[in-house]
DNA sequence: AATCCAAATGGGAACGTTCCCAACAAACGG
DNA sequence: CCGTTTGTTGGGAACGTTCCCATTTGGATT
């Protein structure tokens, strides 16, 4: 049963004005007899009026409102890059559509063009792990909407990214196994599809690069990130006829995962076996025990990546169009490794 | 640099039609040649044409946009929630502005502000601790556009609640204390503004007082969820002459902090004392001790309240205006008691 | 052959706003 | 006293769509 909406012209009519002059009192013009504000402004109060936004956007092709689209939802490195990205959003005065792809690449174009029919003023993105076709967001580029990635970028497309220097945080996570005495280092890797994954997988090899070892090729699998497969990945490495003492997971999620199947199993960590996960997630200084992990500035990649957007979006600045912004990691050591 | 937005009048241009037959094939509705009909669709898509939503829902006046107000995005509570909510909207084609008021009253009205001032259908909210005015959702009622509320809900307001039996998880947790032989159980409390807070308390006297225990003002108090207080109160309780040997937390978050508290101070826990929360976080099953703690239904509170809100908008049921769903809480028994 | 009907299409108002341009009055300077 | 400025207001197009009400056309019915 929607009432009518108060409306300028209502305002207008009342008080035998037109709309043009409610208008410049609502929008702050200048040039408005201060006794005709006072009485627009006191109506306005008294009638609940609010601005539409959809005429206003529609006039002034700006709606102040930025998409955002993830994967999923669940762990903790999502919400948080979110969360950052609000709160700059919110500063700026700009709303948040946010819409998740459940990893699937069909549910990623169709979430965009939601995005374009809402007219957001720019998107920022993290592709599914299945996205390798990159035409939908083209479309944004031909429309002149920016874009930046986050997280899952996408390598070929000329727009800001926002990442962590992925190969540097799981070198130095590796390297951190092999001073402990480990030799064998497993590493439960992500979808080959990512970037993140390969190149996380490359500081790994590096590492052990490094460190004079060979690298075994049962000791390296790519999954597809369904939590529930970890237990037979790391059944597999424990297995081994020279099993693995140390696991290098993907990310948090992953390590939590495999250091429950681990203790299942009635195998102690640290002493059997080492487990480091990526992305310090919230559980992860909780669980028992402690993971030692490659720690991420989630909450200022969202902010970051969303600040980026808003310059672009109010500049208009053309060169910056494939900047890369490379956040820090740092190796957080707990009782795990 | 945005260009012009391709609209129905270029492609009828193109194709020599009238803008009406064009809005005839892209609504789908009858009465079109299934030659124009394809000709439309086909430079539609070469076009990448998409419908501008803003002109529709200021004709409509609908946006198929539903706001969602939580207090904060820390924890895990309200992000499941909106992934709760944000499932049921995506499946009934609603979109989802979100925002948080951090906890503070005047975020919280400027945000329904905003939420009006972009035509939601409707909203959904939970309140900040500040919260004890209700005249920004008022409005809603006026102005006919559908409330529901959840978990921190607000009592005399006519509009359908989702929350669960917050005195009945307080009840059985204490209990569960008692049966175990705790004779000294704090309650670390919520603001007393929120009534969840107040029902938890109500609980928490009520299991003592089936077990003939008396009351000991000491051993409650009433906090503002300030995380980095909670050292203050669990030394508290510690400290007492005849200290306590349980806690009973407002919530998990709180619950977590006091066992990272009390194992800083070397005790045992549940051997000296015992600790539980209220609502299963992601982390309460990961720390250690494992937390027992008051299971909700986090998901389905969000599913819930956004199945009652987009209901409320289809259809007119003015009988469900107050409606409560009380969802079901479960006593989940870990270490830490 | 005259009439009617349905299918296909076009025209234009409406949604609530902004913003440009014009209109008008009062005040001012010479 | 007249031209010019300044302050204040009004009128109307535009944004991109939907939807109601014509209008046109060709075929079917009588």
């Amino acid at each position: 049963m929607k009432r009518h909406q108060v409306t300028i012209i209502d305002i207008a009519k009342e008080l035998n004005l037109s709309k043009s002059t409610v208008s410049r009192v609502l929008t702050g013009h200048a040039n408005v007899n201060p006794a005709t504000r006072q009485a627009v402004l006191e109506l306005a109060e008294k009638w609940d009026y609010q601005r539409n936004m959809l005429a206003i956007s529609l006039i002034t092709k700006k709606t102040n409102t930025i998409g955002i689209i993830v994967p999923e939802f669940s762990g903790s490195y999502f919400p948080q890059a979110i969360i950052g990205a609000q709160e700059v959003a919110a500063k700026a005065g700009y709303n948040l559509i946010i819409s998740q792809s459940n990893e699937t690449y069909e549910t990623e174009v169709a979430n965009t063009k939601v995005m374009l029919a809402n007219q957001v003023d720019g998107l920022l993105i993290s592709v599914t792990k299945e996205t390798r076709n990159f035409d939908h967001l083209g479309v944004f580029h031909r429309k002149g909407i920016p874009i930046v990635f986050f997280n899952r970028v996408c390598d070929d497309m000329e727009a800001p990214k926002v990442i962590v220097d992925d190969y540097d945080g799981a070198f130095r996570a590796v390297d951190h196994l092999i001073q402990r005495g480990r030799k064998r280092i497993a590493h439960l890797a992500g979808p080959t599809s990512l970037i993140i994954s390969v190149k996380r997988l490359n500081g790994y090899k590096a590492a052990l690069r490094k460190n004079n070892i060979e690298m075994d090729e049962e000791l390296v699998i790519s999954y597809d990130l369904d939590l529930d497969k970890v237990k037979i990945y790391v059944n597999h490495f424990l297995n081994l006829e020279n099993p693995a003492d140390a696991i290098f997971a993907f990310n948090d999620p992953t390590a939590i995962e495999a250091i429950q199947v681990i203790k299942k199993r009635g195998l102690k960590i640290p002493k059997d076996i080492a487990v480091v996960g990526f992305s310090d997630d919230y559980a992860s200084g909780l669980i028992d025990p402690p993971l030692t992990t490659v720690a991420q500035p989630v909450k200022d990649i969202g902010k970051t990546a969303a600040q980026l957007l808003i310059d672009q979006i109010n500049r208009d600045v053309s060169e910056w169009k494939s900047m890369i912004k490379v956040l820090k990691t740092e190796l957080i050591i707990r009782k795990s490794s």
